[in-house]
DNA sequence: TACTAACCTGTACG
DNA sequence: ACGTACAGGTTAG
């Protein structure tokens, strides 16, 4: 069993379970006093009391993305008082960097479905399809390789309950093996080119695209407009961001993203997360 | 180009 | 109980 350990200081302005249960990470579960989660070929437990991340990989990912000066954009992001108060209501949510793999697929699997039934699914893939690991004691199920899921009978895809996402994880995780979809390369490219990129892969739509984006590639520019968003904008933005119908247009959905970023600035994907949490709360929904 | 229905599957509601 | 609507959308017509 290997297991690595790190320090980090910033526990105290971040808060864990907001930022996990906000809807950006799906195969997290808690201890007592500790978070475990799969982060790609890396598991990470985490303790927030003792400011202690423990990881299986000598060289885990910033997933606090602790580069990022948070007041600043935080400051940078209210820019009116629903997100005022949003941000006063969940201190401490943050964004959280995810393994491009893992969130690519979760959030093809996340299409027209709910947090439970995506966990369920992205955790029957993982046993299926991904290595077994101890770690602290307990057996965990790292994330599938591309190499695995672009190779995997789509009887067996289907068997995890992804419906007919079965082939858009197929033929994604095909693009990844290929070489066509280059997550480092996406990382360094500007929104428009990734997202260009993206919405080629069957499957992925301007939603989808987006939450890969924000959650793993680098561009906090993002906003992801799923329904709860759309009913966020209705119900607060009505005035700034008229729309008519709860389902929107693909062209409605550009001109609808090149206006919030206007408004909310190149840190709009983190107003998104707090919009989007303090709105699923207010419904009570459930997150785990 | 713009709008609609169909889509796997599980669960909540009447 | 059993049918229907809906869920963090996307695609095909």
């Amino acid at each position: 069993m290997r297991q690595f350990l790190y320090k980090m200081n910033k526990f105290s302005e971040i808060n864990l379970d907001y930022s996990i249960n906000s809807g950006q990470v799906f195969l997290w579960e808690k201890g007592v006093n500790t978070w475990y989660g799969i982060n790609g070929s890396d598991v990470l437990a985490i303790t927030p009391k003792s400011n202690q991340i423990r990881s299986f990989s000598e060289n885990p990912m910033d997933i606090f993305r602790q580069g990022d000066n948070s007041k600043k954009i935080i400051q940078s992001i209210t820019k009116d008082k629903v997100v005022k108060n949003a941000v006063k209501h969940f201190p401490g949510l943050r964004l959280l960097r995810q393994d491009p793999f893992q969130c690519y697929i979760s959030f093809i699997a996340s299409s027209n479905s709910n947090i439970q039934k995506i966990r369920l699914v992205l955790q029957n893939l993982c046993r299926k399809f991904g290595t077994k690991v101890r770690f602290d004691g307990r057996e965990f199920y790292l994330f599938p390789e591309p190499g695995i899921l672009a190779k995997a009978e789509e009887s067996n895809l289907l068997a995890c309950g992804l419906g007919y996402r079965a082939k858009f994880v197929k033929e994604a995780a095909i693009a990844v093996k290929s070489g066509s979809i280059d997550f480092e390369y996406l990382k360094k490219t500007n929104y428009q080119t990734a997202k260009e990129s993206l919405v080629k892969i069957f499957g992925i739509g301007n939603k989808i695209a987006d939450c890969i984006m924000l959650f793993s590639l680098e561009k906090l520019d993002a906003f992801p407009l799923d329904r709860w968003m759309i009913r966020v904008l209705q119900k607060y933005y009505s005035k700034k961001f008229p729309i008519s119908s709860k389902t929107i247009t693909e062209k409605t959905y550009e001109k609808l993203h090149n206006e919030i970023v206007h408004h909310f600035g190149p840190y709009a994907g983190y107003s998104q997360q707090f919009l989007f949490k303090m709105e699923r709360e207010l419904n009570e929904k459930k997150w785990l």
